[in-house]
DNA sequence: TGTGTGCTTTTAATCGTTCGATTAAAACGC
DNA sequence: GCGTTTTAATCGAACGATTAAAAGCACACA
């Protein structure tokens, strides 16, 4: 069934039809500035006619040793569920710049085999990387080496790269001080992927050191910081982890803390698709939201402000995030650790 | 600053350090059976000392005529809104069989520039595609024709591809059928992505011919001749478009829907994310569901279970889907045009 | 001595472009 | 009509690998 297939044309073929050199055609295509506009009108016609719809992309990237591809990494988890909002809005604002720009993403997990992600990182015909939501100490070990392409740390930070993150500890304290206003009589944390396992459990404290450099700790910290402030003290019962941002764990996370003797009357949830289950299952168990129990969130994703009670939220800007990423990544602003400022958007969930 | 970069390692300079020949390092990584493993072990441990991570992929893809790459074109809206539950299934279910045999995904969006899409597709490095949630039309007019890349189309057809389809007519029928059994006084629509605009709005019959291959049409015409069968007579004042899957337009149309003037007692929503809105706006403003108004879904998103009262709905396997259509892209299963069969789940929100 | 047999390794011809260097032709200034 | 610049098209060497086919080699068997 293969053998009568035409051979796939080349410049070559349309050269030798129009009794041009091949360089002519090649120039046709890629400097207008080369060749008088009637040849070049000519030559893409007789391109047309005959089927040939432009150079390989495999040679001219063998050529002139480029892709137009950007690959993005993402974590195993991430990738099974792009249904995440956040890594949603991200992924527009990079689509947005790097589509301008002629950049296509390639999609590479950063599957099970830890070792092994680097080989295939370096076998992929990219550019370059945008690292997203990966494990940190994935690439903690080596300082980044991949010859000739650079990469971008979204969420995180790889040594020798430049990078993007948000206010994690500031917008987490910020809102557990607005929280706390209201003196509520006991505190739950929520948390998302605090630990390196699939289910949802309680959290010692010492198991949370080797993680040091996530955002979930980050944020963690920040809640922790601001309970200290206010006098509050946390016994480790109270803070819960999530695995992954999905509306089934985080209803269980929230059942098992809404349930406890002292029922707490905040809920800090590391994410706005847990604060939404979490007031969904209080709703459920005839819980009022503010008034029984106050939940706030953390991401800001749009349908924080759809629901009711609406979600009292620290606003990231993922979109912008994602244009950063590939502006970074472009080349079109000068590499360093961007950091973006959150903002606390105050809802009904917990009002002043 | 790129001056003292010491030039990509090509197999040249493996093979120059271990005097053996190009062809000896390139079957090292290629046919491992090619060479004495005593000589194979030596150099890969070469390359790693010097830091050779492989075959350039661009080379090799010139060479040998492949990529190891899909393209996966997504719609415009899709590509910006990838928090589609149903897509991220679908994406899920693709990305499992193509990463385990070692394809990687490279995403096209199809974007504005419609004449453009052949010539982007044609020009990107890629073996074939999985065309995914295209209008139709934008595919429609020529029979598919790019030269050793096939193309699979997914929730569509496209003129000499194998396809994967589901059920839309039949389940939308059966569904019907089912919630007619109550009797309901008046029926709304609300339907998705029916029109090619981006504003929520009332449909008129005679708009709806040039979409005739969509599977919302098809949807459609499944309620549609349910309801004649049960003698319902639908006015066009009872069908709502709603551009895309999201909280906000879905809500949009919802309130509409539930503030005529004879209020409808059954809502037939072409999504579960339409029919989560319908619940939420009925809620809000007082209603009971099922027992003031009924409400059912398409798609079985995992969330139609999680929330209360659960959604009745047509549940259809995208990650089967997503599966199966990698398979044809590999050539795993024969090239045809597959419909997977839909399953109707009575739930909370319409049941028997 | 010759020759057949495995197993390894090398030879050498591509793959389809790009792009700096080069030449030929045309246009310009005076 | 002669030097000089511009413009247009061509030349030819890479780019970094793959892969039949050929060659080398060690050994055994007749």
């Amino acid at each position: 069934m293969k053998a009568n297939l035409p051979r796939r044309l080349t410049l070559k073929d349309v050269a030798a039809r129009l009794q041009v050199s091949t360089a002519t055609i090649s120039n046709a295509f890629n400097r207008p500035d080369q060749l008088s506009a009637e040849l070049r009108t000519n030559i893409l016609k007789e391109c047309e006619d005959i089927g040939y719809f432009g150079p390989n992309a495999a040679a001219r990237s063998l050529r002139t040793g480029r892709t137009g591809i950007v690959g993005i990494v993402l974590s195993d988890k991430l990738s099974y569920s792009m249904s995440d909002p956040v890594a949603s809005q991200f992924l527009r604002g990079m689509a947005e710049v790097l589509d301008a720009h002629d950049y296509n993403m390639l999609l590479l997990s950063s599957h099970d085999a830890e070792q092994d992600v680097q080989t295939r990182m370096q076998a992929s015909m990219v550019d370059g990387f945008i690292v997203y939501g990966h494990k940190p100490q994935q690439f903690a070990n080596a300082p980044w080496s991949l010859p000739n392409k650079h990469t971008i740390a979204v969420d995180s930070f790889i040594q020798g790269c430049a990078s993007v993150n948000v206010e994690n500890y500031e917008g987490a304290k910020e809102i557990t001080l607005h929280a706390l206003k209201h003196k509520p009589k006991g505190v739950a944390i929520l948390g998302l992927a605090l630990l390196d396992t699939n289910r949802v459990c309680r959290i010692r404290d010492d198991e949370l050191l080797d993680a040091a450099a996530s955002i979930s700790i980050r944020r963690l910290h920040g809640y922790m910081d601001a309970l200290k402030e206010c006098h509050y003290q946390m016994d480790s019962e109270s803070i819960w982890n999530i695995p992954e941002s999905s509306h089934k764990l985080a209803h269980q996370a929230a059942r098992e803390a809404l349930s406890m003797i002292n029922r707490p009357e905040l809920i800090l949830c590391m994410s706005d698709i847990i604060a939404i289950a979490t007031i969904q299952v209080a709703q459920q168990m005839g819980l009022r939201v503010p008034e029984d129990v106050r939940v706030v969130g953390f991401d800001g994703i749009p349908e924080s402000a759809n629901i009711h009670p609406t979600i009292t939220t620290v606003h990231q800007q993922n979109v912008e995030k994602g244009r950063i990423a590939a502006e970074l990544f472009l080349g079109l602003r000068e590499a360093k650790d961007e950091v973006l400022q959150t903002e606390l958007i105050i809802r009904e969930s917990c009002p002043e």
